[in-house]
DNA sequence: CTCATCCGTAAGTCATGACTTATCGTTAGT
DNA sequence: ACTAACGATAAGTCATGACTTACGGATGAG
């Protein structure tokens, strides 16, 4: 359940998310992702295995192929981190609002 | 809107993680912050202006202290793209378990 | 008007990681 | 069995960025 961090990391590179957005369209072979993006199929795989220990994709052998897909898994921590801040960022700025508008009343 | 980008990039090291989630317990002047971290005060200035740019965090002048808050806007910008997908990529995943039992129909 | 405190910026160091080309294993077709 | 296609890994290069110390600017206290 650690695994907010690793997709974090994982989604911070540009490429990396070009990946992810290509495979929430279907799934796909390395060769097919690399096709559409501008470098080399080793550096696709690279990333693919990142995406892949960050719990954001899966893969599966189809003959010769390696068709990737996208796991839930990964992005499901990461949205679980992020609502639990979103309500206390919410709190926390509605509470800062508050203190604004008392503010004569303290000093 | 592309707010999504800078936030990824800001959230994914992990002491600007760790100041992020100290702000979400309330606002909190430089100095106290790098109290609770293992790194220099200019540290976590530079971390700041990170979070700042991702639009995470706003800051306020507070006589001699500079108060960091946390700011919505980026964390809803990162719930945005995150819940885009969030649908998305349950649907692709559904598919492909459907397409898996139907394997033999197809070969 | 000092003087101390708080903070941001500058400059430099060092590790990390995103890419490349080269190589190897595996599978499919002839 | 040979060959070709697909993909992962190895090794090396190069840029980025996370840190440090040193310094400068602003505010508040005496």
């Amino acid at each position: 359940m650690t695994y907010h961090a690793a997709a974090f990391a994982a989604l911070a590179d540009p490429t990396r998310r070009q990946v992810f957005e290509r495979l929430s369209a279907g799934p796909a072979p390395v060769g097919e992702l690399a096709r559409g993006l501008p470098v080399s199929r080793p550096a696709v795989s690279q990333h693919l295995k990142v995406l892949k220990e960050a719990g954001l994709v899966n893969d599966r052998a189809e003959g010769t192929r390696r068709v990737y897909q996208i796991d839930p898994k990964g992005l499901g921590a990461l949205r679980a981190w992020l609502d639990q801040f979103w309500a206390v960022a919410l709190d926390a700025y509605a509470a800062e609002v508050e203190r604004q508008s008392n503010e004569q009343d303290d000093e």
